[in-house]
RNA sequence: GGCGGGGUGGGUGAGUGGCUAAUACCACCGGGCUGUAAACUCGGCGCCCUAACGGGCUACGCAGGUUCGAAUCCUGCCCCCGCCA
């Protein structure tokens, strides 16, 4: 067991304090990194929806700073209970997926966990290591520990209940089996976003009544999405993803109201405290919000992809959006050529280039003026395209035309 | 097990025989405007054919039926909610 190396007292505060919502207890877990003991930290995933967005990065990057000091992110695929579908925060029961669609899952987002943690220093566990030898003795002990009243404290089982809205028994299974994980895997903290407050704090009790010291609860705000009101969810397309390429990254985080910029700054970078409430101040003062939106884009973009990559990003955003021009790498799509004309089915090379998801839908853009080819706007169905020739689709998806008998890097 | 209420487009939710591809709101897409892919505003928003007018197909839990015509009526099944047992 190797031993962590002990912060300074600013180091400390950065960690406890920055992007931080709730320590419990606080006072054990800042003696715990005191004491430079390695500790296991736990955070758990559910492999039903495997992208990862900006809202996952807030725990992951602080569990990639306790690495740093040396201690072992302990992260849990959590095999079994994506079949049940975790209840934290929803409003209807979840589906639940197949073995396969779990193990498919989980490598795309252990592939980009890995993005923001050490691979080195985490120990990678599947709960079937433990609840595949599981008896149903065992899970009828295991439920024994809870009431229907402990668990319908947790809100959203109580707003259902209250709406009359069903609540199927297994989902009581949640919490409980993910507690246990805490218990398979001695954790000394376990990290989540508040939503996930209750189901940690399960954790916490099941400890104690497997005779382990209880693990402490750790948890970081939840990030507002994209239209600035709800938590940041795949399911509600106001996310953007870890994976996101550079240019939709950073146009997504120019699309965030400006009210949400000085959160994003506290809650996804390291620029230091005084400057993120400086940058509050002038959003709040409108001085250059434009400035310090672009600077946040940059820095987001900066830590998912390489630096020159959000700079890239940057210029094309300019060169599109703020002065109207072209993009750099428009997608290119073969066409074939008889002389100077083409010969594909306008309609149709929108629709599988990806750009427009169907055929009517193109008609309807067209009408409505959200064609352009060569900066010049068309309502034809059939416009006239040459070599080289680019469309424009709406504001911001582009295609430029190549001739698909010449080489196509031309 | 009994009684009652309910299942409509991505979501909420109108509509109770033709005027309904289906009101409204949200989400989403587009035009305008803007420092922004924000806000605001105007428009669109099942699929296919058509330059357009227009036409075809599919759709209101599932399966059948009544009718010239059904999201709307009938029968069976599935699911959800409540009360009672």
């Amino acid at each position: 067991m190797t031993d962590a190396r002990i912060p300074t007292a600013a180091e400390l505060r950065w960690i406890t304090t920055r992007a931080v919502a709730e320590i419990i207890p606080q006072r054990e877990v800042l003696a715990a990194l005191r004491s430079g003991r390695s500790l296991r930290l736990k955070m758990g995933f559910d492999p039903s929806a495997p992208d990862l967005t900006l809202g996952h990065a807030v725990g992951l990057r602080k569990l990639r700073q306790l690495q740093e000091l040396g201690h072992t992110v302990v992260i849990i695929v959590g095999d079994g209970t994506a079949q049940i579908g975790d209840p934290s925060g929803q409003s209807k029961t979840r589906p639940m997926l197949t073995a396969e669609e779990v193990k498919a899952n989980a490598e795309t987002y252990l592939r980009q966990f890995f993005k923001i943690v050490e691979r080195e220093r985490t120990e990678v566990r599947w709960q079937s290591e433990w609840f595949g030898a599981f008896t149903l003795a065992e899970v009828v002990r295991l439920a024994a520990k809870f009431t229907v009243a402990q668990m319908l404290e947790r809100e959203d089982f109580a707003q259902r209940f209250a709406a009359q809205k069903p609540i199927g028994v297994h989902e009581f299974l949640y919490p409980l089996l993910q507690g246990y994980d805490s218990v398979a895997v001695r954790a000394d903290i376990e990290f989540g976003g508040t939503d996930q407050t209750f189901n940690l704090l399960v954790g916490r009790e099941l400890q104690g009544h497997f005779d382990q010291k209880p693990q402490a609860v750790f948890t970081v705000p939840l990030l507002v999405g994209t239209d600035g009101k709800v938590k940041m969810s795949k399911s509600l397309g106001n996310y953007i993803a870890v994976e996101d390429p550079p240019p939709e990254m950073y146009g997504k985080v120019m699309s965030i109201p400006d009210t949400l910029v000085g959160d994003y700054f506290e809650l996804l970078t390291d620029v230091a405290d005084g400057e993120v409430a400086e940058i509050r101040r002038s959003m709040a003062e409108r001085t250059d919000p434009m400035e310090q939106k672009m600077r946040l884009a940059r820095e987001i973009v900066a830590q998912f992809h390489r630096r020159a990559e959000a700079e890239g990003a940057e210029a094309e955003f300019v060169r599109t959006f703020r002065r109207r021009e072209l993009p750099e790498d428009a997608q290119e799509v073969p066409v074939r050529f008889q002389n100077e004309s083409a010969t594909v089915d306008f309609t149709e090379l929108l629709v599988s280039a990806g750009v427009v998801k169907s055929r009517s839908q193109v008609r309807r853009l067209a009408a409505q003026g959200a064609i352009e080819v060569d900066g010049i706007r068309t309502t034809e169905l059939q416009p006239a395209l040459r070599r080289g020739s680019v469309i424009r689709v709406g504001k911001h998806r582009f295609l430029r035309i190549v001739d698909a008998d010449l080489s196509t890097d031309a």
